[in-house]
RNA sequence: GUCCCCGUCGUCUAGAGGCCCAGGACGCUGGCCUUUCAAGCCGGUAACACGGGUUCGAAUCCCGUCGGGGACACCA
């Protein structure tokens, strides 16, 4: 490509991000990082009902969190601005005119009404919706109503074909389009219009979205015709799947709310490696680092199948990141997790190594923090562990221990487990028939670090106070 | 219903006519390791939707059938 590519996220803010479009973002990402372009931000706000600033500000956040940085848009400008459509009313009011002005476009004053019945007559004899063009040649103006303006679809009839980045080429007949709406009464613009006049007029020349688009690229290609503009590439993207094999939807699919995933411990590093590998590939590779992402990414290994959620293999790769990444940063991300838990570890120096010894046996950020909880406080045992491993014998051997650990000095998972395993010696007891009870006893629960490890970890005096306290009750 | 797109293991996918009686990954599963749970290592399971062509040769090209999904608004 000649000239740096420009390639634009233009999500409507009517709800969260959803996994959809943070892939379609990450994609534009992608390719505006691999061919050294820009990544535009637009919000496509024109739906009055539904558009909020929370939600603005949600979909900011998501993109945030998932490392994705817009060049031109909300917050950072752009010398194509502004980036919200509701700010741009006079371009498409100047457009629309024009497209009047030359009988590409025209005046409709239907009522929502007359186009709801007619939509129900057509449904009654089993034909596609299709507007018949009632003010079409209209020259008079109905008293007391608001007119909208609507594309003026040619006679004739044509097949209009463009190659997909992605799917190659795509053809449909201009006589299965109507004249749609381009401009409500108050000038507010409708996706199709918008999105044209506002693509064109911030240089994109690339547009990477969903396949749910693809039907609209037709009328949205016409547009560009009747405008007199050179239309800009276009890539669409296969649909994510729910599990039911239905689109991922907001509705249906609590999953496809990508904050979610951060609340359920998932690493932004995981999801954004999850999401790539969903519709994108390079060869057999599945650990994809950020910059391999952007060294490789390309239209070309984009498949044109919809992709399944698979939660299993999420938590597998956040799992590889929760033990590939260093340390200290995932014990700082999981901080917010054990203070809910009413857990304030931020200068506990044992956080680093409770890490490392929880991050083979936890696959997200929820798993770990409940696991390091009794780290830090006491919990209650729990009483099925107690039964099965503080009975008579458990209490024996625990009794034992006690003794043995008493004389540990120092403190370390060497000396502990020397001790230990000279008291299963004595006793003629498994490892097992001693590890386990004390780990019953100091951690309330039977899954913990080796035990060596995990009393080194909880300090002598906590873990023999505890192991007190277990022998007591 | 109409139009558009798609169809390789349960899932994500490699595959751009011979390298494929189809490879990797997740999952599931057998074993090893082992003081718990994991992690790790070794092995196994499982797919080219179907039917016609084209070709010396097809998962790869063409046609049809079937199946799946998407779009059919003064939503985006």
């Amino acid at each position: 490509m000649a000239t740096p590519p420009r390639v634009r996220f233009a999500p409507s803010p009517t709800g969260y991000l959803h996994i959809g479009g943070a892939r379609t973002a990450l994609f534009n990402w992608l390719y505006a990082r691999r061919h050294a372009g820009k990544f535009i931000l637009r919000l496509e706000d024109t739906d009055r009902e539904r558009s909020t600033e929370e939600s603005v500000q949600a979909i900011l956040d998501g993109l945030r969190w998932l490392g994705l940085d817009w060049d031109e848009g909300p917050g950072v400008g752009g010398p194509v601005g502004p980036y919200f459509q509701t700010e741009r009313l006079d371009l498409y009011r100047r457009e629309a005119d024009a497209l009047i002005g030359g009988g590409k476009a025209y005046r409709c004053y239907c009522t929502k009404e007359e186009l709801e019945e007619r939509r129900r007559v057509f449904e009654k004899q089993k034909r596609p919706y299709k507007y018949e063009g009632t003010c079409r040649n209209r020259t008079d103006i109905p008293p007391g109503r608001t007119a909208v303006v609507r594309f003026r679809m040619p006679e004739v009839d044509e097949t209009l074909t463009y190659t997909d980045e992605v799917l190659g080429r795509i053809s449909k007949q201009t006589s299965d389009l109507d004249d749609f709406v381009m401009l409500r009464a108050d000038g507010i613009p409708l996706y199709n219009f918008g999105c044209v006049v506002d693509d064109h007029t911030m240089d994109i020349t690339l547009v990477v979205r969903g396949q749910e688009h693809i039907n609209s690229t037709f009328p949205q290609l016409m547009l560009y015709r009747a405008l007199g503009w050179t239309p800009p590439a276009m890539a669409h993207l296969p649909l994510i799947l729910g599990p039911d094999k239905e689109k991922l939807s907001k509705r249906r699919h609590p999953e496809a709310d990508v904050m979610l995933h951060r609340s359920n411990g998932i690493l932004p590093e995981a999801l954004v490696n999850f999401i790539v590998r969903l519709g994108w590939s390079h060869g057999n590779d599945e650990v994809i680092s950020r910059e391999q992402m952007v060294a490789w990414f390309g239209f070309d290994h984009v498949g044109s199948t919809s992709g399944v959620w698979n939660p299993e293999k999420l938590l597998w790769l956040n799992q590889h990141y929760l033990k590939t990444l260093p340390p200290l940063d995932i014990g700082a991300r999981l901080l917010p997790f054990l203070a809910a838990r009413g857990v304030d570890a931020a200068r506990d120096p044992r956080l680093e190594r409770i890490v490392l010894a929880l991050r083979e046996r936890s696959k997200t950020l929820v798993e770990m923090a409940d696991l390091a909880r009794p780290f830090f406080v006491r919990v209650p045992v729990d009483p099925k562990a107690a039964a099965k491993h503080l009975d008579h014998a458990g209490k024996r051997a625990l009794a034992l221990a006690r003794e043995a650990l008493h004389a540990v000095q120092p403190w370390t998972t060497l000396g502990i487990d020397a001790a230990l395993k000279s008291v299963s010696e004595a006793a003629g007891l498994g490892m097992g028939k001693v590890a386990q009870p004390v780990r019953v006893a100091t951690m309330g629960i039977p899954v913990s670090p080796p035990i060596g490890e995990t009393l080194e970890l909880l300090g002598k005096v906590e873990s023999l106070e505890r192991i007190e306290a277990a022998l007591a009750s």
